[in-house]
DNA sequence: GTCTGCATGTAACTGGTTACATGATTAT
DNA sequence: ATAATCATGTAACCAGTTACATGCAGAC
């Protein structure tokens, strides 16, 4: 369970609203950890409730009020706490896998351009993650500290992001060699 | 929503009881989706009155008796219908990406061993697909319908767990070499 | 006599999704 | 007028996990 977590790093980068961090959830840390708004102000609210966070009422004009909320040094401590523990591996659960399984039952054609729907998706991704890359972080080698952290998780969905197109590449390929011998 | 699909498919390869598609769940078809039996009993249950599943009770001897499910018609047509369907993305969620981009917070050590559990774990996984892409199919250029697109779906996992041991080994180049700087 | 494998389930809980709801401001 | 953005939330539901429960057979 990591969704408490992923608020308190992204609050300990910067304070913000539940609306604010849904916005961040939406890119950059999201692209690891998706959320939704509802969830975040759930989460919220019981890590307030916990003490990991603390909530200033912040008056605006021309918009609604938000709640800026800060991590306090029982969040401190449960970050440390957790980035102690083991983690546990993603399990990879892919819909388009067990889609291939069951590809007899299918049109080749139906199951090639699915396959091409999807290797677009990733392309896509990939992309912006190396654009994201060259614009924010132009020098690899001389980051430290946290930059050099943003960078590597980065790095981690362009490997992800490169494997999921070769796969694409690889079995629509060899769906097209089929469909042309029989 | 697919477990209720993965289930059929794995039931049209061949008939089983919830004992036994829990085996399944444990190795091939479960490395891509994932389910523990409880999950599939009361799914196979649901599909059992949904139509989509038909039952016969077993008897065996020294064992206590079974329920083997066969996919009826309007189990086939389902998976016809959900072929058919635009297939959802795979959302990546890593914990560790997580945990990575707060690494400035923990001790660089601590985080470079998480880092490489990790990638003995992807390491493993690896070896594991290789392995059984050898030994179920050592040629394949010759293959054709499920038997390929086995083959394809393990290829996927392959691609996937070459990805993460190389993201590991970037990552814990990267937080060696600033541990080293400091 | 204890553990592993076969075989099936219930119950409580946690995490995540979808739908609904409100209300002001700014831009087209 | 109407849509988008800011900002917060409730309620119902669905999917998945963990813990508990039963009972027989065969191996060590």
């Amino acid at each position: 369970m990591a969704l408490e977590h992923a608020i308190l790093v992204s609050l300990t980068e910067r304070a913000g609203s539940g609306y604010e961090l849904t916005r961040r959830f939406d890119k950059s840390i999201g692209f690891f950890w998706g959320a939704t708004h509802q969830q975040i102000y759930r989460v919220l609210k019981r890590m307030d409730e916990a003490g990991w966070v603390a909530v200033e009422h912040v008056p605006q004009d021309g918009k609604p009020d938000k709640k800026v909320y800060t991590v306090t040094q029982a969040g401190a401590d449960e970050i440390a706490r957790w980035l102690a523990e083991p983690t546990a591996p993603p399990e990879l659960r892919d819909e388009l896998a067990v889609k291939l399984r069951a590809a007899a039952f299918s049109d080749p054609d139906v199951m090639i351009a699915e396959v091409e729907r999807r290797r677009a998706h990733h392309a896509e991704r990939l992309a912006l993650y190396e654009a994201m890359s060259e614009r924010d972080f132009p020098d690899p080698n001389a980051l430290t500290g946290s930059a050099l952290h943003q960078f590597l998780v980065l790095r981690g969905g362009v490997s992800a992001e490169r494997g999921f197109v070769a796969w694409c590449d690889e079995a629509a390929a060899a769906l097209r060699r089929e469909k042309g011998e029989s």
